[in-house]
DNA sequence: AAAGCCATCCGATAATCTCGGACGAGGCTC
DNA sequence: GAGCCTCGTCCGAGATTATCGGATGGCTTT
């Protein structure tokens, strides 16, 4: 009844436990029958799943609606409070929010994709209520291209294999030589730009955050609203901006 | 091998998981053998868990040292911010934490025990890093007084009976018709207070937030330290500002 | 009052998780 | 530079245990 073809798939009460969890997270509220039916699973298995989550305390029983807990979002801040890094860049990058008024991230590679570790917004931006620990492909953002750049080619390859590169946006880089020429770009200029790729009507520009051997730390990006951005003295002003910060966390970085 | 007295322990593979995952939030970087050894569990299973987690993404592997990932902080992000009660008081905690400077919190009851939902810090207030998320007893706290008190008292007993009364510092009520008389007060008087009951030093003023047929959404509460606080005049005049928070926040609760 | 829905429980089958052991690679010491 | 040690990964067998269909009983609805 169940045969996969490659033998990668070990721990499927822990895969299914998830994928309960993932569909928990965005519907707030079901019932044991409705989750089975979308997940196509027995009642009696989800059920069983159900309790042990609840015994753990990661689930909550209200009026036989299910929800994920506060003990989950607790187990969240505490990983990313502990997370160094962040901690570090987390003040410049707030700081660059605010004296440019728009959006600031700081992004790492993670699991191959782009991951905002730092969200900051600022005065004129549009709430795009972006939350830390987003991801979004690595070709399609300026932190990831940034990234990217200082990546070796192999790992590089390994993840446009992986994650692919199809067209989000109007701009969405969709071919590996035209990334590639991108990326040599981004390394001579130190400054990558995304200009509407993963975002309709969104311009990015972001650069590097590397150690003292080159290996990149994670990237430092600023966004917002094309029409704005996109002029010529307004967006090397931000770019003056982007690496006076971006100089700071790499002192930052490099003093501990 | 492995024999538990009662049936309730079933999905075994899931409760490891999830004791693999406690323990990596704490220590950030750990060996496969570390781990195996902390746990007591053999190796080669930590090693399939482990492998399982990376593989849906929520385990990152950094040069052979483990730690949680960013998709993790996302899922509690995501929790929190769909939480409708939270977002509705979140505005009104902020502000009492504003004015009066001290530390202000909105506690519901989850699982049995008092679960900070807002956390706001004050100018004066000593940091006490608490993260949304976070649990104590209800016996222990202001803001879990407040809810147990306009509780049934068979919930009051199940909760008792499920997390016990330890001594956790001075002041701790560690007897139940103790416990009894003192919700009793705070039905009358309206206010819990909750003095080094369970930190040392600190002084928590709480009022419960109720629906209109009396059960308790929640509980807002003041928090900081002893020698400050139990100032006649200050407390009177910290809990009028809790009581027109608690009225603010009853009125946006009962508005939609 | 009856019917439907739902959560919970049960038991048997077989899938799959566990666990000891073995292999190979990398780093450290001598 | 060689040998040793530790660690991560892989493998296979056995037995636990997760899965799944079905049955029960409570609750609401019509």
């Amino acid at each position: 009844m169940a045969q996969q073809g490659p033998k990668t798939n070990q721990l499927q009460s822990v895969r299914t436990t998830f994928k309960i969890i993932d569909s928990l997270k965005r519907n707030t509220a079901e019932s044991v029958s409705t989750l089975a039916e979308q997940l196509e699973l027995p009642k009696s298995t989800v059920h069983s799943h159900l309790t042990t989550l609840n015994q753990l305390g990661y689930l909550i029983n209200e009026d036989g609606t299910y929800r994920l807990s506060y003990r989950l979002v607790h187990l969240g801040r505490t990983i990313e409070q502990s997370h160094e890094l962040r901690r570090i860049v987390s003040p410049t990058v707030e700081t660059l929010a605010a004296e440019t008024g728009e959006q600031a991230y700081f992004a790492v590679e993670e699991n191959g994709l782009a991951t905002n570790i730092v969200v900051a917004e600022g005065e004129r931006s549009i709430r795009r209520q972006f939350l830390p620990g987003g991801q979004a492909r690595m070709t399609n953002t300026a932190t990831g291209k940034a990234i990217l750049a200082h990546l070796p080619p192999e790992r590089v390859d390994e993840i446009v294999q992986r994650w692919g590169m199809p067209q989000a946006a109007p701009g969405t880089i969709t071919d590996e030589t035209e990334l590639a020429t991108e990326l040599e770009t981004i390394r001579t200029d130190g400054i990558a730009y995304a200009r509407e790729e993963s975002v309709k009507g969104l311009l990015e520009i972001a650069i590097p955050i590397l150690d003292d051997d080159g290996h990149p730390h994670g990237a430092l990006e600023i966004a917002g609203p094309t029409k704005r951005l996109d002029d010529d003295d307004y967006r090397h002003e931000l770019v003056d901006e982007i690496e006076t910060a971006g100089n700071e966390i790499e002192v930052n970085l490099s003093i501990r």
